[in-house]
DNA sequence: AAAATAACATACCATACCGTATGGTATGCT
DNA sequence: AGCATACCATACGGTATGGTATGTTATTTT
């Protein structure tokens, strides 16, 4: 007897489908099928599909910036908390839907609007760790921007470059900027 | 009067409309709106849509990589280079399908290996070049990653950073990393 | 100019999707 | 127990899209 499900439920899976499937694979039918109910559900819980997606973005960026950012502030100091969130990051990469809302918000208003927020609020925090690492603040926002754009390069790049060699990248990165 | 199409009419209208409007709206009917005329003649030059598609990503894969390569090379040093291939680079980004092609490659067998093959020799050409500024091989080849992923992600962080500070974010980078 | 070919138009079908209308079932509250 | 509410099923309409069949027009070839 599986529970019954919840508005949180669609949004969970909504966010799966994106990263398994796409966006263009974001259907209503789908989702129901996944979730084994028929798209009356569906509408029970959400308006519409634009209702859905909007509350979809909302999801999305609370678990996967802002959630993030906070656990990192629980921690030591700058360059502990850098490599905090770094193996975070890398770790969710490969089931991540972040490719495809990127994708997506280039040609969506809605979607841009989120993703302006998520990009402004992850920039702003690499900015403040890098700040306290880097006296020169020019040099200090040049390096915040390089490093973020380099994770977000290394979420796009296939095949996926190994782990390992990501962790190297961002060594190499932090031991040359610093000196 | 107009000039009657080609088949290469099709492809570079379809890699403008990726651009604008992304993969989810490369639909037949808009496609020939576009070159004002019906779908009966896209049937006519081309089999189906996957028939397209496939000539869609070669004809990517040519203009977009090997060309900007081949132009490079005909060029100075290393260092002159890079830097003129970043200029070339970062010019294209506002009218890029890149980002959306590269959203495409996760979902779609037959696009990632156009992309797989297209970020292959972006990043062999890459480690060349940084090859010849940097001894140790190991480093370069992580310079290479590092440079080409930042890139990437310049591309689609949103709002969009401006070319002055992509090119300040370039020579922090190359200055650090060839000390 | 006639024939052949390339480019295009029109009409049609099948399918997938969003959305609605309506009815049914489970769960908690009083 | 009775009722309200939350959750779900089924059937249907409207639209957008890929694809086919067939005929027409423009351009090139001989």
């Amino acid at each position: 007897m599986k529970a019954r499900n919840t508005s949180k439920s669609w949004l969970k899976e909504g966010l799966s489908l994106i990263a398994e499937l796409g966006v263009e694979k974001l259907t209503i039918d789908e989702l129901s099928s996944r979730l084994n109910v028929t798209k009356g559900s569906f509408y029970h819980h959400f308006k519409n599909r634009e209702a859905f997606i909007e509350g979809l973005l909302k999801y999305w960026e609370e678990a996967n910036t802002l959630a993030v950012i906070e656990l990192s502030e629980s921690i030591g100091n700058s360059r502990d908390k850098i490599q905090q969130i770094t193996a975070i990051a890398v770790a969710s990469i490969a089931s991540s839907p972040e490719v495809s809302i990127r994708a997506w918000a280039h040609k969506n208003e809605k979607v841009r609007r989120y993703q302006e927020r998520v990009d402004k609020t992850r920039l702003d925090y690499s900015r403040k760790l890098w700040g306290e690492l880097i006296k020169d603040d020019k040099k200090a926002e040049l390096a915040a921007k390089l490093y973020y754009a380099s994770f977000v390069g290394c979420q796009e790049i296939m095949p996926a470059i190994r782990e390992e060699e990501i962790y190297a990248m961002f060594d190499l990165f932090t031991d040359t900027v610093t000196l």
